[in-house]
DNA sequence: TGTATAGTTAGGTATATGCCTAACTATGCG
DNA sequence: CGCATAGTTAGGCATATACCTAACTATACA
């Protein structure tokens, strides 16, 4: 399996987590300390840190430590990359589409 | 969390998996049947029919079975519907990059 | 210097995942 | 009927995941 697809599996299966979709959503609109994501979370800190791993290992978000403070921001990348995969399923899909409408009026002649 | 956030969950992590992209991206050029789909896997029949309960339970292909063969098809709603929250991160991001142009635009008069 | 704050590390548990083999059922067909 | 084919069911195993608590380090700041 080539890098590209291997990130894009990362990415989907980060995805593929409600608390790790949300910091993502939070992300979008701007860069966020670890507490701060945390907030709303009913979870212990350190099981959510592990999500922020998560996230920082497939490349989504990363992040910087500026005296105790770490920022995490997003990095829009494999985002894009996996929405490129599914664009491209759609247009495949689309496309047989077309061909069995075109195929479906042929045979009405 | 409301019931279609919970759809998209299941979408990624069905997504998360390389053998089910596999099958997702050739399902989108047409339907297959289970043997077919299998070919070109280096794994137990058994295995690969997880796989494809996976994609069936999140809602990302259906199947029906015709005598004993049971043909999978690809539904694009799902797929869609990930899709367009990818969409709508990509935006929150642009318009924040937007916004921080305009600031540093501003401050540089 | 002492205390609060922000985050990290270590270690543990329950459940889910991805794979397997063996054995089964159901259909097609000569 | 008898045999091949398509898929299913059962059960097991190793690893990964998602959570936890307790204890730690590093920085800020009075």
């Amino acid at each position: 399996m080539p890098n590209y697809a291997r990130q894009i599996d990362t990415v989907f299966h980060a995805l593929g987590d409600p608390t790790r979709r949300a910091v993502v959503g939070r992300l979008s609109s701007g860069p966020a300390a670890v507490s701060e994501l945390a907030k709303g979370f009913a979870m212990a800190l350190p099981s959510f840190t592990q999500h922020l791993g998560v996230l920082e290992k497939c490349g989504l978000v990363r992040s910087e430590k500026s005296g105790r403070v770490r920022t995490y921001y997003l990095v829009p990348q494999p985002l894009k990359a996996a929405e490129n995969w599914m664009v491209e399923q759609r247009k495949l899909w689309e496309r047989r589409l077309d061909q069995l409408d075109n195929y479906l009026l042929s045979i009405k002649e």
